[in-house]
RNA sequence: GGAGGCGUCGCCUAGUGGUCUAUGGCGCCGCACUGCUAAUGCGGUUUGGGUUUAUACCCAUCGAGGGUUCAAAUCCCUCCGCCUCCGCCA
């Protein structure tokens, strides 16, 4: 939800933020013409309301001494009261039903406008990312003498990935991870929060499965919608990303300046319905139904937001250098943030048997725009104002699995194990 | 799954249809008094929206949503959550 008083004072504002994410601005125009109506339909409401109240307040008194002494004067003047009150309720129903749905028309409206876009996001599609920065170097395969095999291939070798039975058992993009690529996951895992916890963040294991308001809170019932799972028969979501119980954690809840900044290290399995994405990425794990991921959660004052934000980034490209992989830091273009970010960091390892880098992990500003969906405040000496919050992937298993056996792989099939990751492998040094 | 009880302002609590403002206490904030602290006294103290230069005022809000009524925290219905007991179960 983006701030109504933004709205109000600097409309254009709003108006080029939907332009940069290629989505509608007249939305803007709508919703200052429903504004007004909703606040002129809600002042009617309350003038016929007050005048209904103090009409009761006049009957109280009347009707209890009427009761002790019931005089035909007294009698006459309850009967006129009445007749005046009952057509007064007649007409405040009114007024109340139709103060009632021009504001829903108004939240509907807000509800559909994306977050506004930080003005030093890039402008444009996905393509139009800007590269912020390239760490580590691609390992030369051809000058070690020889030819990378993909991560499958080296999965299967290793009977670490089997994709196969996976598709068996739950059909295309699911698989099982067995052996040392199931032990693997929980040395990723306990890596990532090992880090999580020296970094201060509190660990916590959400729910999968959540209400819709908590999906729709954070967002992704909008253009997100055809990717999330819902399970019909009680009316709840599968979470594509544990940002969504991490988000409505707090909601409707206001939390003391002096509590926050609020950082999370959340844990829980995703779900993506991937609609429309048929036929790619098909080989493999890089794109799979569901898969395990370490969340990092923050909520905190506007203020200290885009300090936080790079904060996030800087753990994450920690976790991927402890991993000894080559990625890049890429600011994410407009078009492709998402409703709810105003700006975003992707982190794209380098998969040698693509050529190419691939995102692992994502971190986005969504400044207040979730905290006012989900009503999470902050209390300050000034008041209540609504807080910011802030997400970022720490470890999403399956993408950082590929990364590790592509770049790691030695000629022999097996793979180098990082030194930050052997402990948490019982001091193994190679995949084999 | 069955039976019963409960959900009121940060916390506790009063409130079975109107009788000026949803009680009262604790905590908190301000002021006064006071060597200091404490105690005491007075005032304020849910959240959201609106009108207003200001001071103020108005509306909504008693778990959520409907309903009955001129009028609902209070009566009725549905849902949610918590507690107790029973059954089943990882």
């Amino acid at each position: 939800m983006i701030d109504p008083n933004i709205l109000r004072a600097q409309p254009e504002l709003v108006r080029e933020s939907q332009i940069k994410r290629g989505e509608d601005a007249n939305l803007v125009d709508q919703w200052l013409a429903a504004d007004i109506a909703a606040r002129e339909g809600q002042q009617a409401f309350d003038l016929l309301r007050n005048e209904q109240k103090v009409l009761g307040k006049e009957m109280g008194p009347l009707q209890g001494s009427l009761k002790k002494d019931p005089t035909p004067e007294l009698t006459a003047q309850v009967d006129a009261l009445m007749a005046k009150a009952t057509e007064l309720a007649a007409r405040v129903k009114i007024a109340d039903e139709h103060a009632s749905n021009l504001n829903e028309k108004v939240n509907a409206i807000a509800g559909a406008l994306s977050n506004i876009v930080d003005p030093r996001s890039p402008v444009g599609g996905e393509d139009k990312f800007e590269l912020i920065e390239l760490v580590g170097i691609p390992r030369d395969f051809a000058a070690e003498g020889f030819v990378p095999k993909n991560h499958l291939e080296i999965g299967e070798a290793l009977k670490a990935i089997d994709v196969d039975r996976g598709a068996k058992v739950s059909g295309s993009r699911f698989y099982f991870l067995t052996g040392q690529g199931a032990l693997l996951e929980f040395a990723l895992l306990n890596l990532a929060m090992a880090q999580a916890t020296a970094n201060g963040l509190i660990p916590i294991i959400t729910p999968a499965l959540v209400l819709p308001a908590a999906m729709e809170g954070t967002g992704f019932l909008g253009q997100a919608e055809e990717n999330v799972y819902r399970v019909e028969s009680d009316d709840l979501y599968l979470v594509g990303t544990s940002e969504v119980p991490l988000a409505a954690y707090h909601s409707d809840e206001i939390i003391p300046a002096a509590d926050l900044p609020l950082r999370y290290a959340g844990w829980s399995t995703c779900f993506r319905r991937e609609a429309g994405s048929y036929g790619k990425d098909t080989m493999g794990i890089i794109r799979v139904h569901q898969f395990d991921k370490v969340e990092m959660f923050v909520l905190c004052d506007p203020a200290q937001a885009e300090a936080e934000h790079e904060r996030l980034l800087q753990w994450e490209k920690d976790f991927l250098d402890a991993l000894e992989l080559p990625y890049r830091v890429i600011d994410v273009a407009s078009g492709d943030l998402g409703s709810s970010a105003a700006r975003k960091f992707d982190i794209e390892a380098w998969i040698p048997t693509q050529g190419t880098y691939r995102e692992v992990t994502s971190t986005s500003n969504t400044t207040e725009y979730q905290a006012r969906r989900l009503k999470i405040r902050m209390r300050d000496s000034e008041g209540t104002k609504p807080l910011a919050t802030l997400n970022g992937t720490l470890c999403a298993m399956p993408r950082i699995i590929v990364a590790i056996l592509e770049n790691h792989q030695q000629a022999d099939g097996t793979v180098n194990v990082p030194k930050a990751l052997q402990p948490f492998l019982g001091g193994k040094k190679v995949l084999a």
